[in-house]
RNA sequence: GUCUCCAUCGUCUAGAGGCCUAGGACAACGGGUUCUCAUCCCGUCAACAGGGGUUCGACUCCCCUUGGAGAUGCCA
């Protein structure tokens, strides 16, 4: 047996959506669970859709989530070239063989003006699957008249009705669909250009694609490639249809992932702080399962784990929750100067005074957060103190009030002053001693040291670290500004 | 309308006839550790859509119903 050879077929239209990220994921790691090699291919055939710079999208979304292609418009292969437009004289070709073959034929009707013009419910009624015009009967005489005339054609598929086609699925097993019900579908538009049905029957021959890879809304029209190979004398690949992803609504409703459920793309998951890494996990487990506990794994993991026994055949919805959740672990997995370096951006602090210890400050709040978004608010007190009054001092459970706060402090200030660097090391045994001197709990001192220096009753870190991150001279005057309003 | 597919906690899922008094994870709730918050640890709540078969025995196999999704484009 040959090796698996892969392939992921996007249409530049614009962000990339979870679940084509999932569909490419898929076929990455089916590849790369084995020796296999993985083939990036744009399909761009329907000029109508192209979006500019959607090309770079793929390659940056691509990039990101770590799924490296073995070939593909950027780093060419054997198989080229890996743009269908590029691509346009070979289907003609082939088009126009498979005329030959009597797998097709010419088809002269007009254009549709509005396909969704009336009759659309009962359209099998009036429909029976074949063009409109019956070209299919067109002798061979007045193809030639009209062809030599320039008359503008399309070439369909020509599919003998009777009997059934069956196929297998690795996921969803034995199919069978009645040819009755199929369409003589286009294949080659008017200008030229293939339809995706034929496009990818086409090119994933060609290229020698093992397994075909794909969400499974293409699992109807499965039939109709299966006889365009077989009219070819083509070997059928194996197929792999995916369950979709879903998204849930206010009310509770289900349907295909899209925008009103919230980010389906995968930039505009980043924007919101999560990492390449959590979205792949992430959507790794919507629809496959390594038939273990484990949830959070990396790429290479997740290629190691990888097997087509563990995908599912129910859609699945996706949970911006626990994305949050896995986003969250990643975030507490990674090395500290990483994250530092990942999240920098999103804390906005590029020229402020917290900038030469955002390292400190990184680590601060590293495992207070689940999305780098978060980070500005958690960071907002360092910038500027909040406004607070001196009953912010009070706390129930610290046993601080006002007053005590206010002894504590002119007790605090003095040796905190007579410290060269203001380091948890230096300044939490001179709390711990206040305490227990006084015969208190930590927490009091704590207290009104932590509202003193930040107005807020809950911080990332205590005291000591915040006054690690403030600096010395910030720090003493906050302190001396809490005192004063005591 | 027609065709195809799907169906376990709110969500992601384990389960390939007895191991299931249905397991894990997220969320929610409660508790513990901790100077606050968070982390971490422990616990609670929570599901086999319904009805028929087959079988000594069904979450697992078959049928029907119901519900959901997809296809039916000169979109992919």
């Amino acid at each position: 047996m040959c090796d698996i050879r892969t392939r992921f077929a996007p249409s530049p239209t614009g962000f990339m959506h979870v679940g084509n990220l999932r569909t490419a994921l898929y076929a990455w790691l089916l590849a790369r669970s084995g020796k296999g090699s993985f083939v990036l291919r744009i399909e761009d055939t329907d000029q109508n859709r192209y979006v500019e710079g959607a090309v770079d999208i793929i390659y940056s979304t691509l990039k990101q989530a770590g799924i490296d292609h073995d070939e593909g418009p950027d780093n060419g292969g054997k198989y080229g070239p890996y743009i269908q437009s590029e691509r346009k004289p070979l289907y003609k070709e082939y088009a126009q063989k498979l005329v030959e073959l009597g797998g097709a034929y010419y088809c002269f009707c007009e254009k549709c003006e509005d396909p969704n013009d009336g009759t659309e419910e009962n359209k099998n009624e009036f429909s029976d699957g074949r063009c409109p015009g019956h070209c299919d009967e067109l002798s061979p005489e007045e193809i030639k008249a009209k062809l030599d005339a320039n008359t503008p054609y399309m070439i369909r598929q020509r599919i003998d009705r009777s009997g059934a086609t069956m196929f297998s699925d690795a996921v969803f097993g034995e199919i069978e669909i009645e040819n009755k019900v199929l369409d003589d579908q286009i294949l080659l538009k008017q200008d030229g250009m293939p339809t995706y049905n034929f496009a990818n029957v086409i090119d994933d021959h060609l290229m020698g694609i093992t397994h075909v890879v794909r969400g499974c809304e293409y699992l109807s029209s499965t039939p109709k490639y299966n006889l365009l190979y077989k009219a070819f004398g083509w070997e059928i690949p194996s197929y792999v249809h995916l369950p979709l992803i879903m998204g849930k609504d206010a009310e509770g409703n289900v349907s295909k992932l899209s925008k009103r459920h919230g980010s389906v793309s995968f930039e505009n998951l980043v924007e919101e702080g999560f990492l390449p890494e959590a979205i792949v996990n992430y959507i790794a487990f919507l629809g496959w399962n390594p038939k273990s506990d484990r949830e959070i794994f990396s790429l290479p993991e997740l290629a190691e784990a990888f097997s087509l026994a563990g995908l599912n055949k129910a859609p699945a919805v996706f949970d911006y929750t626990k994305l949050r959740w896995m986003n969250s672990e990643h975030l507490k997995m990674m090395a500290p100067e990483k994250f530092a370096a990942l999240a920098k951006p999103f804390a906005k602090i590029s020229g402020t005074a917290l900038e030469e210890k955002w390292p400190i400050l990184a680590e601060l709040i590293r495992s207070r957060i689940e999305t780098l978004v978060e980070i500005p608010e958690k960071i907002a007190f360092f910038h500027e103190l909040p406004q607070f009054g001196a009953d912010m001092f009070n706390n129930k459970k610290s046993k601080c009030t006002p007053e005590i706060a206010k002894s504590i402090l002119e007790e605090l200030i003095p040796k905190f002053e007579a410290l060269a660097e203001l380091t948890p090391d230096t300044v939490n045994p001179l709390i711990e001693s206040c305490a227990a001197e006084r015969g208190v709990k930590l927490g009091q001192p704590m207290w009104a040291v932590r509202i003193s220096l930040s107005g807020l009753p809950a911080t990332p870190g205590g005291p000591a670290e915040i006054m690690n991150v403030l600096g010395k001279e910030e720090s003493m005057r906050r302190l001396k500004a809490g005192l004063a309003m005591l």
